[in-house]
DNA sequence: CTGCATCCGGGAGGATACTG
DNA sequence: CAGTATCCTCCCGGATGCAG
């Protein structure tokens, strides 16, 4: 787990891992470490979708924090925000292929997790009975 | 992308995504959405190491945040935490088969994010150029 | 419908000093 | 060495209102 394409200068560091802001693990770890970005991601796989679907999708999620992260998703060139001239204003979201490059990661997450959890919740409690 | 284990009772909410929060997704994205977290689990991918150590290598955390983060991981069953009674102090801390079952999550981020980073980059360059 | 602007409270998390 | 304790700041994110 070496940072190895962004150690630092210095080689007293040699051996730290993540160490470097730069560390491009860090950046993705940025971005897929928000829960709504992973979320929304997770939703399109299914296809082309628009904000209010996405909304409804993803309980929970304030118009404010939907917003952002579709914003920022696009920034990083991870999905598409095409504005439809019509009235009512239809916006559709989609992932591009570097988006749906990310969802074999966001699958092996979500096929952990449901492998995993009751392994977790068991040691959770048995934790917490110490 | 669907929950479809942990849906809600409501039929009206058929469609959701990561709409309840008992989801597993969920609950692992709390987990490795944590960017400490990742790291530790990721540092320890070499074998058992020592608190001292693990802060050497993860540049930048604080000794609060390296506990809690120990100690969330050890509850969640993802490693274990050794105390030997001599001095100075020496405790070690080693990733159980569960843990390690996570490496390959970990690894894959890893390896998106140095194949794709650039990508990335470039994407947020030409957003910012607009 | 699809947002943006604004306000605001709470909690995550950094810095630092100290202890068994 | 391996933490704990304390303080304090910042910003995440919810609520609300409004605009195009």
């Amino acid at each position: 787990m070496k940072c190895s394409t962004h150690l630092r200068d210095s080689v007293l560091v040699e051996t730290s891992v993540y160490a470097d802001k730069g560390c491009p693990s860090r950046k993705v770890l940025d971005r897929i470490g928000d829960t709504w970005s992973v979320m929304v991601v997770g939703s399109l796989a299914d296809g082309p979708m628009r904000y209010t679907e996405l909304a409804r999708r993803i309980s929970g999620v304030s118009p404010k924090m939907l917003t952002q992260t579709l914003r920022t998703l696009e920034r990083d060139g991870l999905l598409t925000r095409t504005v439809h001239a019509v009235v009512p204003p239809r916006v559709d979201y989609e992932l591009t292929g570097l988006g749906r490059s990310l969802l074999t990661l966001v699958d092996g997450l979500r096929l952990w997790a449901e492998t995993h959890i009751d392994e977790v919740t068991e040691a959770q409690a048995a934790y917490d009975a110490r």
